[in-house]
DNA sequence: TATGAATGAGGTTTCATTCAT
DNA sequence: TATGAATGAAACCTCATTCAT
C-alpha cells in the first residue's frame, strides 16, 4: 500500500512484467485468431516455445487471462478516443484515428478479443465488460455530436446509430485485415475509414 | 386407406424433412450466438428439447452439421445479390436489400455461421467456402459496378473495397441485432444501409 | 402344458419359427465374423434387410441372442461327436467328420461363436456354457481313447492334450475358411485333417 | 550436476520409452484378452493404476495403439522365424522354437493381438498387416520346406497348408494358456509341438 | 522458471433399446 | 410385423489444470 511496498514488487523485476505481457500479448493473439473456445493453452504455449503447464506462473487460469485481457482492450478502447476528444482532433481525422486504432493498433488484438469472446467471461463480470464496451460507444457518439457541434458533420445524423456502425464496421473488418501485407494494411485502413465518412454514394 | 394415406413414402419424406430442417436451424441458431466451439451438442439439444445423442439421426457429427450450414450460408449469402442483378433492382435499393436479407433473412444464422465459423472445418473444404465468400463479394462488386453503369454510383468508388466494407459491416453489425425488438431490427437495418450508403458526412 | 396348449404356439407357426431361424443364423454370422462387440445390431439387421429396431420381435436383446446361439453352438459341438461315438465310426473317419462338422456345418457360425465370445455372457451363464465347451472337450477325449482301445491310435497319446489340440485348431482354422471357394473348404479341411492325424513328419 | 544429471535429455528419453513400453503391453495384454472392441480404455487405464485420459499422453488414440501393437506383433511374428532360418537350427527344434515364441514369447499378447485384431484397423493399413501375416506364414513354409530339403521332413508334406496349420493351432491354442500355472504351460507347449509334428497317429 | 506426467471434468459420439404409429 | 424417431448409458477423447522434479 505505501510507495515502499508497491515498489519492489511493481518495478524491482521489470524482466518478470515483460515476459509476463508477452504471455499475454501471445494469449490475446491465440484469442483473437481462433476465438477463446478454440484456442487452447497449447496453442499460446506453442507461440511463445514453451508448454502448456509453464504458462500458470504468468496466470491463475485460461479465464482470467481473458478476463485481463478483455479489461485491457475494453478500456485502451476508450482511452484512445478520450484522448482525442481532450486533444480536440478534427473529426475526420479523429475518425481515421479511432478505427486506425481499433485495427492497427498495439493492443489490436486485446479489442478483438474483448469484442468477440468477453460474453465468455464469468456473469459476474459480464456486466463490467459491457460498460466499458457502451463507454466505447459513447465515445464514440460523443465524438460525432462534437463534430456536430462544430460543423464538421451534419446535423441529422443519428449519432448512436453512426457509433454503433463504426464499430461493427471495425469488428467486421478484423478478418481482412490478415492476409494482407503491413503497407496493403494501411491503405485499406484508410479506405474503410473514408467509407465510413463518405459512403458508397459520396464523391 | 385414405387419400392422406395413399402415398406413404412420398408424404413421409417431407415430415423428415422439415424435422431435419428444423435441426439444422437449431444448430445454425446456436452456432451463430455461441460460435461453434462454444456452442455444444447439449446446447442445440436443449434448444429443441432433445437428447445430444438423438441430433446424430440427423447429422453424422457436429462438424458436418457446421459444414452444411456454411455451403448453405454461404450459398445463400451470394444467390439473393445474384437475384437482385436479375432483376434489375435500383442500386439503393439492391443496397438496402442485400443489408436486409443478410441480417433479417429466413437464413441468417447460416449466414452468421458461414461468416464466423468456416475457419473450423477440415482443411480440405475451406478452399470451397472460401470460393463462397469470394463469390458472395464479387456479387457485391458487381452490384455496385454496375450502379457506377448506371450513374447510380461515383465513377470513383472503389468497388472491391465498398463490397469489402459491406460485408465486414454486416458480420460486424450482427451482435447489435439480438437484443432488439423486431420493429427496432428493422430500423436499425435501414438506418446501417443508409449510412453505409451516405457515410457520416452525407445528410 | 398339456399337449393342446404347446401345440398352437409350437406349431401352428413354423412360418414365424423359420423367420427367427433365419433371425438367430444372420446373427450367428455376424457375430462369428465380427466378434460380439463390434457387431452391431445395425450390422445384423442390415444383413437381413430391416431396422435394427425390429429384430426385437425375435430376441429379447443383444446378449439373449448370443445366450441362445452359445447354447446351440455348444450343444451342437457336442452332440455331432455323440453321435460319431454312438455309430461306432472308424476313428480316421470320425476325426475327420468332427473337424469337418466344426469347420462347415450348418451351425459352424453357432460355434464359432460360442468358442469366441462365450466369456462375454453374464457372469451366471459362462459356467454352464463352459461346462457345454468342457463336456464337447471330453467327448473327443472319448472318442481318441475309443481309438487307442480299438489299436486304431498308439497308446501313448495324451488324449486330453489332443482333444484340446483338435479344438484349438479347429477354432484357429475358421478365419482361414472364408476367402475360399466352396470346393477349397472341402480340400483344405481334408488336409487340415490329415495333418492332425499324421504329423508334419507323417508320410 | 553430479554424473548421473549430466545428460537430461539423453537420459529423460530412455525413462520415456519404458513408460510407453509398459502402456503398449497393457494395452496389448487387455486387447488380446477381451479383443479390441470389447476392451475400453478405462480396462486399461486400470490395468495400469491411472485414468483412462492419461493414456493419450502415449498414443493418440485407442486405434492408433492397436496398429502400433499389431505392427509389431507382425513383425516379431516373422522375425523370430527368420532368426531360426539363419542359423540353420534343426527343423524339429525350429518349429518347437517357433511355437514356443507364438505362445510364450514376450510379445505374446502382442501377436495374439495381430492375429485377432488387426482386422478392426482402418482399411488402408489392413493390407499392410496382411502382408507381415503373409511373410509369417511364408516364412514357416520355407523353414518347413528347408526340413524337406535336408531330409527331415517328408518330401509329400504341403508346406503351405501346414504353415497355416500352425498358425491356426497356435492362435486356437492361446485361450487354453490363460487359466495354467507357468510350468503346465511349457508341457502344454512342448505336447503341442510334438503332436504338431507327430500327429495323433505318432507314437 | 519450466517441464513432463498425470488428473478429472466435460464434450462428442455410438449404440442397444423402446415405443407410438 | 415392421418402422422411424428418440432415449440414455457408456464409450472415446480433449483439455485446463496441478504438482513433483
Amino acid at each position: 500500500m505505501s510507495e515502499t511496498s508497491v515498489a519492489p514488487s511493481a518495478a524491482a523485476k521489470p524482466r518478470q512484467l515483460r515476459r509476463r505481457r508477452e504471455i499475454m500479448d501471445a494469449a490475446a493473439a491465440v484469442f483473437a485468431k481462433k476465438g477463446y473456445h478454440a484456442a487452447t493453452t497449447r496453442d499460446i504455449a506453442d507461440s511463445l516455445g514453451m508448454q502448456p503447464g509453464s504458462l500458470y506462473y504468468y496466470f491463475e487460469s485460461k479465464e482470467a487471462a481473458l478476463e485481463e485481457i478483455c479489461r485491457i482492450g475494453g478500456a485502451e478502447f476508450g482511452d484512445h478516443i478520450e484522448t482525442l476528444l481532450e486533444t480536440d482532433t478534427p473529426t475526420r481525422e479523429a475518425i481515421r484515428s479511432a478505427i486506425g486504432n481499433h485495427l492497427q493498433g498495439d493492443r489490436r488484438h486485446y479489442v478483438t478479443c474483448f469484442a468477440h469472446n468477453r460474453r465468455f467471461l464469468p456473469a459476474d463480470v459480464v456486466p463490467e465488460m459491457n460498460r466499458l464496451a457502451r463507454r466505447y460507444a459513447r465515445l464514440w457518439e460523443d465524438m460525432l455530436r462534437r463534430g456536430i457541434g462544430r460543423g464538421e458533420l451534419p446535423a441529422g445524423l443519428d449519432c448512436r446509430l453512426a457509433a454503433t456502425a463504426a464499430v461493427a464496421l471495425c469488428n467486421g473488418a478484423v478478418p481482412y485485415l490478415e492476409p494482407k501485407a503491413p503497407d496493403e494494411i494501411n491503405a485499406f485502413v484508410n479506405g474503410i475509414a473514408a467509407l465510413f465518412m463518405t459512403g458508397v454514394l459520396g464523391s
